[in-house]
DNA sequence: GTAGATAGTCTGCCCATGCATATCATTGAC
DNA sequence: GTCAATGATATGCATGGGCAGACTATCTAC
């Protein structure tokens, strides 16, 4: 077809795998988990208005999300506090503290992304990245395209 | 610094996911799973010597693997053969029925990505498959340059 | 007020996975 | 020949995940 030899989805999660593999280590020395740092990641450019909603972001059951809040909130990196308007939800937010730890953790791994495309030429790589994103939003209502920035 | 979004992993990840979410329902179709067909394709290009090297070439415990090869093998999608030089050794190849059934599965497969990608010019999608085999094939001692046709 | 719905929490069940061990057949070194 | 090493297999253990049910606090509808 295109010179494509493996199926996407082969592609896709070895390439998920190596990343894991590449971010582990980095995560557990800013004393991290996988799981803390998605947490994190999802809450960067707004607060979660209710837990159920964090948990579908990060795709993971509500149930479960609960300890690692309750981990990430003893350590002062989020914050649960009531809705006011419906005393029901729960905001999740980061702290300045968390906000600090998830940039640190985002420079290491940055860097660790920059050596890991390293063999790519700069055109190459900048279009892998557009289609990258472009795919990865197909179905995710997360970020629009106004905050392409950064 | 590239207009870089999200973590690659994070999008990879997310890329993972909406395959596996749309290759299950060919594959069911097909009467086979994720993992028998992962076995079938990790065979394609060349019989495994042995049971251990084609779990490492899964990902997946040695021990886990027996069921599957049972089960395929039982459909005579591949066949165990005790290697004549090291009887120890149980070399796994592909049937022809296995390799029918891994063409069928492979063809709706390619449709779903080609749909999958509809939306990303071809130029880009050229760029976007090449980076993606290269990256892909990083540290993985799978398929060499040399069988970039197809 | 009462009743029903919803968010968060806790608990337990079930399944998949990784890992470690034991067994058996086979091999190779001695 | 004996014996250590190895591949395939079976089994059990611990972990982690999704999911369902129950319970509390809270909200909305009436």
């Amino acid at each position: 077809m295109t010179g494509q030899r493996h199926d996407l989805g082969a592609s896709f999660a070895r390439l998920t795998r190596m990343m894991i593999d590449a971010e582990t280590p980095i995560l557990r020395a800013h004393e991290i988990e996988m799981w803390d740092y998605t947490v994190l990641s999802a809450l960067e450019s707004a607060a979660a208005p209710t837990q159920a909603e964090l948990a579908a972001a990060v795709h993971r059951d509500k149930t479960r999300l609960i300890p690692i809040l309750d981990r990430l909130e003893s350590r002062r990196l989020l914050s649960r506090t009531p809705d006011p308007t419906d005393r029901r939800n729960r905001v999740v937010a980061l702290t300045d503290e968390g906000r600090a730890v998830l940039a640190s953790c985002r420079v290491d791994i940055r860097a660790m992304e920059a050596e890991f495309l390293a063999s790519v030429p700069p055109a190459k790589r900048r279009t892998f990245i557009e289609v990258l994103n472009q795919l990865a939003d197909l179905t995710a209502p997360g970020r629009s395209q106004s905050d392409d920035r950064e």
